[in-house]
DNA sequence: TTGTAAGCGTTATCAG
DNA sequence: CTGATAACGCTTACAA
């Protein structure tokens, strides 16, 4: 009998869960006949496959994923990259990602990726290897760095094109045209657009359907930014909206608006009274402001969950269906008004 | 020359990655040098070392976690525990832990365990076998779980005490000591708790520390629930808490208060004027609401680093430095005035 | 239907 | 200081 020896060093003196050597002993059958049985099933004696179904049970037989993943190149991982773990617009889209990957028998990894340049060590490096393709909901990755990592890992896109690479965009069109109406109905004839960081695809996205929507109604139109896209970037950006004499502005995201709507209640301006204010996303909070925000309504949390189900299509060999369209629209709430 | 067949069957046609196999005929070397002057540096010639080094760059030498996690039984990657991801509770508990993760050069691995009965089959089955450890921060999974899962595995526990497995808890006491403080000068002489979840550890410790300080301070104290710990938990409860007849109510957390505070507004009853409201927490959006939530703020963010530091260390074989207090404190903002 | 054996990329032990 | 060689747990041709 040889030593059992604890490897790893680490903990106490956990029991090694068992492996199909056990199970096999157990039966006096080959490991190969557990392997099968267990993952292949109906390809074997319905009697043995009992047997093994059942052995596997009483000794608790959990198989190691690590050991699966090396002969088969899967890990049957999901990497989740996000620029801002903090940021609420993507607590919907972690949640229906969470739950895709879930039914699908995946694990969700989540990465946070602040910085560009981590991309060389850290958490994406270490990240990229160990799954089996990436969703990058990474506003403030470089193309050249989202290229880079598709060129190791599948990749799909959220809120974002890059290239020819999938991704799952919402039609904000629809969403944008409603914003615009909503507006003009009570009486805006000027807008402004409160751009986010110059590198996010989906600020200029959004910013670019702002205009056409407003110079087709005859609307003023002006864009100020670029800002960091939070409280502060649209705090900050007061100033500016206020100069620009617009009587609404529709700021890149809700943190933004958010931060605008703060601003002119510190400085005292009357929302929707002198300025209407308006946001995408409605995330958490957007209804707990005072006045509540209204609010272009992104759906993120099916975003999340079709990323993921194209992902693993792709895994699988499957031509990815093509993803139904995700309509935006609006949520009118109390931050927008008529101008006097 | 052997047929490169792409095994796997997913994807295009990767360039499967380097190994050390590869370096090694590269250099002439054995694999085990590779390895070793790949991660014992400093055990190795130094002219050796630096063109294995130089030949893994050139290569773009990853490394295999999958396949280094087998003869170690380690995969670097910890499991982060939480009842629902869309809570904004634990958005600066994940944002720490990330954060200690990726300093430490461990991957976290966010999962949601919802329904207790999930732990048979599914998410937390998937997880367990493939992380080194896990952090809990779910306030619904019974003892009963918790000391299953640490059979299997090194646990840590946030906001819960179980048997002896090591937790971070934050200090509550300290933060209800000021909370009662503040009502009591304020002139409240009673004070409802609105308690979440029985099952919640956590609720019942702030439930506890309530009913002491308040009674200690000579305060009428009853206790409302138990109820769901969000909105629509806090907002079902007003009718209980309004026939309690209190001036003051302190929610379970922060999703509760401000349930409680949106019902009050629907009702016409004047927050704080009528009632007081306060939460604990200090989530994202406790200041955005009118009035601005007072509230016990929690150190998530500590905690979430806490546990992974103090979860790595004991898988390192070294016992966790003694966790500092992660004291709470009280934020007073608007929700919270004299009783009339 | 089942067994044998090779291999997945690393680390670790033991010689040289 | 470096090189064989044997694990690690599982999958998968290929044989029986």
């Amino acid at each position: 009998m040889s030593e059992q020896l604890s490897r790893g060093g680490a903990n106490g003196n956990r029991k090694p869960s068992a492996t199909i050597y056990d199970i096999a002993r157990e039966l006096e059958l080959s490991p190969s006949t557990v392997s099968r049985a267990l993952n292949k099933p109906g390809r074997i004696a319905a009697k043995t496959e009992r047997r093994i179904r059942d052995a596997a049970a009483k000794l608790g037989y959990r198989g190691n994923p690590m050991a699966r993943s090396l002969p088969t190149g899967r890990t049957r991982m999901l990497g989740l990259v996000v620029s801002d773990v903090t940021n609420p617009v993507f607590f919907r889209l972690v949640r229906g990602a969470e739950k895709a990957c879930s039914e699908l028998g995946y694990t969700l990894v989540l990465a946070e990726s602040q910085e560009s340049g981590e991309l060389e060590y850290g958490t994406l490096d270490r990240l990229l290897p160990a799954v089996d393709g990436v969703v990058l909901a990474a506003a403030r990755l470089e193309d050249d760095q989202i290229h880079q990592i598709a060129a190791s890992t599948d990749v799909v896109l959220i809120n974002r094109r890059v290239g020819e690479l999938s991704a799952i965009v919402p039609d904000i069109d629809d969403g944008v045209a409603q914003a615009i109406d909503h507006l003009a109905t009570l009486g805006h004839t000027s807008i402004a657009y409160l751009a986010g960081p110059a590198i996010s695809w989906m600020s200029r996205e959004r910013g670019e359907r702002v205009f056409e929507h407003a110079v087709a109604r005859g609307m003023i139109f002006v864009e100020i930014g670029p800002t960091s896209p939070d409280l502060v970037g649209g705090q900050s950006a007061l100033r500016r909206v206020h100069a620009s004499g617009m009587s609404a502005v529709l700021a890149y995201n809700d943190l933004m608006a958010i931060g605008l709507l703060r601003a002119c209640r510190a400085e005292g301006i009357d929302v929707p009274g002198d300025l209407s204010i308006m946001g995408f996303d409605d995330i958490f909070g957007a209804d707990l402001t005072t006045p509540a925000l209204t609010t272009v309504r992104s759906p993120l949390d099916r975003a999340g969950d079709a990323a993921v189900r194209s992902l693993v299509a792709t895994l699988d060999g499957i031509e990815p269906a093509a993803a139904d369209p995700l309509p935006t629209e609006i949520v009118v709430r109390e931050s927008t008004a008529a101008p006097h």
